[in-house]
DNA sequence: ATGGTTTTTACTGCGTC
DNA sequence: GACGCGGTAAAAACCAT
């Protein structure tokens, strides 16, 4: 990496030089100084978030990301791919537009053809079919280029999600599974795999509520596509919530801390699987200030998570068991548990 | 389609400020 | 009385079969 270029020196760089963003990728510098601890603040552009390396405070979150969503190889590519003037949700499709061949082996006065006309029609069809398909298709993928860097903006995230977004959409296209879904719900789809896989998560409300479509079909839609790409998202980690959870509310650190602990321990003792991880993030939350004794509502966490009080409050009960904490827990639980 | 599991909704009682 | 919290039952959502 060009650790020996100066700030100055490597902006010029990557300026000149954007599609090179590998290089950069993952690359921490330190902006300022962290109002908790005085650690670093450190610019986390995995997660879109600026981060403590002490302490773990998360101080900003969802930056944006002004880059175009586009990348570009050589300097065709940037031709065909760069954009001004009317957005591509704006683009229409030519239906009805394009010309047609027709089945017929007659022509306009209505006579048979000779065999070589007739096998010459034959060949100019193949080739028509092939041509308005693959614009069609190149269309599609246009807009849902810009779909997906709308989504992805407006839930800050970074860009190599954007890219495996893109990827899976490609594919989707590719094995053609767009006939009968919508261009946004694929796309919504594939930004919320893509952030799966990525490991920052966005919760589906989340990104239901930036995409065009409705919930319902943007959750059907997301099955339809894993199942039929046979993508494989491993169950979002719970911790990749807490993280952003956390950041909502004025904790000390040894609540975080805390917090933390209680979601290992939990997931030490098996009792995550089959859990939904935001219920179990905001559970872990709550208790952790309970424990630490600082005011925090199951209300307020259940906001914030969009998660009901009554999970938070099955969930940590079942984190504060497992954690021996049982001195917390509320009267009535152990009581019922003796009786029982 | 169906059944089992988990979450949500709606309602209630209790204690405290 | 409003608020935070706990518990319950029924409804809804989810998932694998």
């Amino acid at each position: 990496m060009s650790t020996n270029l100066t700030n100055t020196e490597q902006s010029v760089v990557s300026n000149t030089k954007r599609e090179h963003e590998e290089e950069r990728k993952g690359a921490t510098e330190a902006v300022d100084v962290c109002p908790e601890c005085g650690g670093n603040l450190v610019s986390d552009e995995e997660h879109a978030e600026t981060v403590c390396d002490g302490c773990g405070l998360v101080v900003e979150t969802d930056a944006i990301d002004h880059g175009p969503e586009w990348r570009a190889f050589d300097a065709n590519e940037r031709d065909s791919k760069s954009r001004v003037g009317m957005p591509t949700t704006k683009m229409m499709h030519d239906n009805g537009l394009s010309s047609n061949i027709g089945w017929q082996d007659r022509d306009a006065y209505g006579r048979m053809l000779s065999p070589t006309q007739r096998e010459k029609m034959q060949r100019l069809r193949t080739w028509d079919e092939r041509f308005r398909t693959r614009n069609s298709k190149e269309r599609n993928l246009k807009q849902a280029l810009g779909e997906i860097d709308r989504m992805a903006s407006a839930l800050g995230l970074p860009e190599n999600v954007r890219e495996m977004a893109s990827v899976i959409y490609r594919r989707a296209l590719k094995e053609d599974l767009l006939p009968g879904r919508s261009i946004e719900g694929v796309a919504s789809a594939s930004v919320y795999a893509a952030a799966r896989q990525a490991g920052v998560p966005r919760t589906m409300d989340e990104v239901a509520t930036v995409s065009r479509i409705d919930e319902m079909e943007f959750k059907r839609t997301y099955r339809y596509i894993i199942r039929e790409l046979s993508l494989e998202v491993k169950p979002a980690d719970p911790e990749q919530y807490l993280n952003r959870f956390e950041s909502e509310f004025d904790l000390e650190p040894a609540t975080k801390r805390r917090a933390h602990d209680l979601l290992k321990t939990a997931k030490e003792a098996g009792i995550t699987s089959g859990k939904s991880p935001v219920g179990l993030a905001a559970a872990a939350l709550y208790a952790a200030a309970l424990l630490e004794g600082e005011g925090v509502t199951q209300d307020a966490v259940s906001s914030v998570a969009d998660v009901s009080t009554v999970t938070i409050r099955n969930r940590y009960h079942d984190l504060l068991a497992v954690a021996g904490e049982t001195d917390a827990l509320p009267a009535s639980v152990t009581a019922d548990e003796a009786s029982a």
